[in-house]
DNA sequence: CTGTGCCAGATTGTCAACAATCGACCATCA
DNA sequence: TGATGGTCGATTGTTGACAATCTGGCACAG
């Protein structure tokens, strides 16, 4: 999955020390897919005791488990009264888009001195890829594409910090996304788009690069932002108890 | 303690609901403040059970006061192995600065074109607090100001995930420069540095400030990074059991 | 002397019961 | 009718005991 790993096959790799999973991080797993997958709704209840029985849990390794989607955006708690999975705004998708730029760009002035010739053909690789899952009308595999393009660049850059900044961006930016392709099945045609970002990210000129960025994103906010809009609110608030 | 209380008493803040602090919060804050203040050195091990009665508390707040630290960085953990303080690294300096760069600078940007007084003003008031109390010696006072001061812009900014951003920065921040004022005393005279950051944030030229910005950090991570380089390795990894 | 397998202690992971708190509902009264 | 106070169910917070796993050292064979 790490970009070292595309291109470059590490035996030593394969006698790396594999840490049993625990349940919490099992939990995390489904949870997030289930939230993602809009089976659990925004805005919908997230009762710890009946989320234990879901899963077959205890309610220790499931609060942890919680704990851990709140830090990336999808849930949002309040103490003692009860715990949701998070809610779309407008004000979000600013914030989003606005330091993904800051992001994004920062990545690639890391990586662009090094003229990495593997960084690009992964990049285009997984771009073709993306494209692929497009046409074929698979939503799910092209929201899923399409992070794992932008993501390689921060994979590359080395910068751990940098990655853990891109991570927490990440569940929130697919809880909007995975919402947008409910509503309206497949996204429009983003082709075009990625086409200009590829064009720029293998050319020499890194203020280009910075353009074709905040282009990009400012594309994005606004696509995500009109969609936003034809769902005011995205529920009237489900009150204590319920389980839509 | 935020930015829309300093100068504006808010009747009504005062009717707000106040939650009430559960165990965990607690013992995340004295836990942190413990290691902050170099009680619990770095790459010490901290034990559950005995940190659990320590505190007085039961494992379960316990545990998840530890992930939260570990969301911050001042904590890492192996599964079914250990957990222990983090350790300090140049490559961690380097990352943090450079991602502080990034962030500072948007949040600048952010505020910029609003021409805020009270945004000057509270500036101004934190950077004498600051160095009133570098110049008073009180090293702890005075890394809490630098915080505090350099935090403003953040606030400012109304940007939640910035914000968020700048809080996973902060205490790893905190971690270098509490080990530092430890083993040195106290820190070198910041004043000219900040009478220039305070200059060029009083002036019209956003690109003098963004420069500034930079050249700050710049002197920063030198500064960390050689008293880092004065302590080697910061121990002979302590081996299991030991409570230093 | 070197490597290998096993054992014991230490530590984290998990569970199920109990306590504290909150929010909605309803009866009551001005 | 509108406000007010109490009560009850629902939900999260906390606890102590038990299970799973890992690490380091030691005996033993080569």
């Amino acid at each position: 999955m790490a970009f070292s790993d595309v291109s470059t096959p590490d035996v030593g790799a394969l006698f790396e020390r594999v840490p049993k999973a625990t349940l919490r991080a099992h939990v995390v797993e489904r949870l997030r897919g289930a939230i993602l997958a809009g089976d659990i709704p925004p805005g919908a209840p997230l009762v710890e005791t009946s989320l234990s029985e879901r899963f077959e849990v205890s309610r220790g390794p499931l609060r942890e488990a919680l704990r851990q989607l709140i830090e990336e955006g999808l849930v949002v708690t309040v103490p003692y009264t009860g715990t949701r999975v998070a809610e779309l705004s407008v004000e979000d998708v600013h914030e989003i888009y606005s330091l993904r730029t800051v992001l994004e760009t920062f990545a690639f002035e890391q990586v662009w001195p090094r003229r990495d010739d593997r960084f690009r053909a992964e990049l285009r690789r997984r771009n073709e890829a993306l494209i692929a899952s497009i046409d074929a009308g698979d939503d799910r595999a092209s929201i899923l594409n399409e992070l794992e393009f932008h993501g390689l660049v921060y994979e590359v850059s080395g910068h751990r910090l940098l990655q853990r900044a891109w991570n927490g961006l990440r569940g929130r930016l697919q809880l909007y996304w995975a919402a947008h392709h409910r509503a309206h099945g497949r996204r429009g045609p983003k082709r075009d788009s990625h086409d200009s970002y590829i064009k720029a990210a293998f050319g020499a000129d890194l203020e280009a690069m910075r353009r074709e960025i905040a282009d990009h994103m400012r594309r994005g906010v606004e696509t995500t932002e009109r969609f936003l809009r034809t769902m005011p609110t995205s529920s009237g608030k489900p009150k204590r108890g319920d389980n839509s």
